[in-house]
DNA sequence: ATGCCGGATGGTATCGATACCATCCATGAC
DNA sequence: GTCATGGATGGTATCGATACCATCCGGCAT
């Protein structure tokens, strides 16, 4: 069962020899085994247990150009929502045979680019970026490689490739219109710095947008850090209490941040919406369990994620036809529940 | 800047011409510059910033027999502690030049030995695994092959290899007896079931030791999700609560549910923790933003995945003297808040 | 009965970077 | 002045799987 000893490891010429076959057939036998009749088949599957045959897919890369794997690069893995897209991604590529190269850039688009010049040396089929900013080292990059590059969690009309997410800015001032139905007049919005991530800076457009079209005066805060945390959301409510004149509903860019609004006004005894409607965004598991239940916008997180793969997948194989659509909407949906 | 056009890509040679040197020189420059002479290096250095180039690392990794990529597997990446140690693993990874390849197994062992046998195919340099329980065939796969094999989040006599972790059953115990030196009697363990991951039932053990030490009755209940939720926390306390003879306390295997328990006191009106007290496992952001907040075991998720990639650059550099110690305990920390 | 066709299988060149060994040159010791 | 030494550099074989093309065989149409 297992080898001679460590390190000697068997070569295809090796489950060849043993199962009477030329090499190629092997080849066949994991790639396309329906080209190969049952019989053989049947001794070289043999021959590859027995043997303990692993194959070298570094030297079929090399050959074939092509590799198995999908290069991927997410800001963190620390926020549960791109932990999920990245989970829903590799779930489905490896339904596929393909496996996930990940990286994470820390939230800096030259960090973005280092990690890329890394990840593609090693062949991947396809890259999935996080977010439509990138440097124009990136876009040089990919533009002259010809795979299938996919940006996700942000919509654009002309992205490198494809893209697969939700209008930000949309969500957002679908959001903030949600709140003045309520009544709402005096609404803040706390986002994170608009300069670091496009994706916070479209959401603070929707806000404005929607204050513009409702004739009201936008009201922005900034909470400090961008990996927004429980703690974050809490001072900037704190802050906002201690104000002369307090806003009546305060939108978060984030559950987690809106989460700690919500501790706050219970622990000081503030009635939440009755003085202080709060909203957040993402949906997270968070929001459902605060005290109130978080009104919030849910976005597809794992989907973002499984749509890539399948994108990527059509693409790369030549007997599917692929979709037209170069952008792909996954839609959001605003969640009210009893804290608005 | 790019080069002629998509899908040309250049080569080593092309780069070693247009800087009048060798092939072997180029990659020198790349893997160990300080072979080369500075005027040469420049030289080089020049050359593969104005063709573009980027190596081709599977052709590097075919003839040294050693990619620049390490396998991980964890049970998944929707559980924020898993998350951090993976990117804590590829953060320590990447200052060294490593990559992580990464998959997720859904907690499961046969999974896991065939994500395994895809991973190995790549010719990583070394491996990661979550948790010490693995299939026969993950012991022998990994046996023979000669490279580094961290094992995680568990502390094990006989690693494959190295192991880092904590002892889930000294944590649970140590929180078992802190929550009876509280003069807590009924105290009820829930966890997630012990089956399905060497850890639960490590934790599970600690508690069990604990309350036979104190000459109590052991009371389980047992969570019915395996990436355990908020809500599977609210409907074991419901239950707890509805029984005749409540617990005094109860210690939940995970923050996130223990946090739904303290929601549900919270909305009974249950005093925490007066009528009940609950304890959880994690210390994540939740416990210490919970009403009250959660007295928790505090264990180091990133620190496992930092030390990890320290342990594996250390046996990789051959300049480097490895560490005699092939199992690492990093500890934990009971951390008392109000909840108890 | 002959020849054609297509599926199954094999031989060989090849992908691109690196290991191994050879070569070359400058420096310093005698 | 000669030779030993070591750093810098290059030539060439090679890693292992796969693409390309050739070959072989059985079955079927003529």
């Amino acid at each position: 069962m297992s080898g001679p000893g460590p390190g000697i490891r068997p070569r295809m010429a090796d489950v060849a020899r043993r199962a009477g076959v030329g090499t190629i057939t092997v080849s066949r036998v994991l790639r396309t085994p329906d080209r190969v009749s049952p019989e053989v088949r049947q001794r070289v599957r043999e021959a590859i247990a027995a043997t303990g045959y692993l194959p070298n897919l570094a030297a079929g890369t090399l050959k074939s150009q092509r590799s198995r794997m999908v290069a991927a690069i997410v800001p963190t893995l620390r926020n549960t929502i791109f932990a999920e897209t990245a989970e829903g991604l590799a779930d489905g590529l490896r339904a596929h045979g393909y496996q996930l190269l990940l990286a994470s850039s820390g939230y800096s688009l030259d960090a973005e680019e280092e990690i890329l010049r890394n990840l593609l040396g090693q062949q991947p089929v396809a890259v999935v970026l996080t977010g439509t900013r990138h440097t124009v080292g990136v876009r040089t990059l990919l533009a002259g490689l010809g795979i299938p590059v996919v940006e996700t969690w942000d919509l654009i009309d002309d992205p490198i490739d494809l893209v697969v997410g939700f209008s930000n800015l949309e969500a957002a001032r679908r959001m903030t219109l949600a709140l003045a139905a309520r009544g709402h007049r005096r609404i803040v919005f706390a986002g994170s710095p608009p300069t670091m991530e496009r994706r916070a800076a479209q959401r603070l457009d929707g806000y404005s947008q929607a204050m513009a079209e409702l004739g009201l005066e936008p009201d922005v805060v900034m909470l400090e850090e961008l990996g927004v945390t429980i703690d974050s959301g809490a001072r900037a409510a704190t802050m906002l209490l201690s104000r002369a004149h307090p806003p009546e509903a305060v939108f978060f860019v984030n559950d987690v941040a809106a989460f700690g609004a919500a501790q706050v006004c219970q622990r000081q005894g503030v009635a939440v919406p009755g003085q202080l409607a709060i909203a957040g965004f993402g949906d997270f598991e968070i929001a459902r369990a605060a005290n109130p239940p978080l009104t919030t916008v849910r976005i597809p997180g794992e989907r973002i994620g499984r749509t890539a793969a399948r994108l990527i997948v059509e693409r790369l194989d030549p007997a599917l036809v692929p979709g037209a659509d170069r952008v792909v909407d996954l839609g959001f949906e605003i969640v009210v529940r009893a804290s608005t």
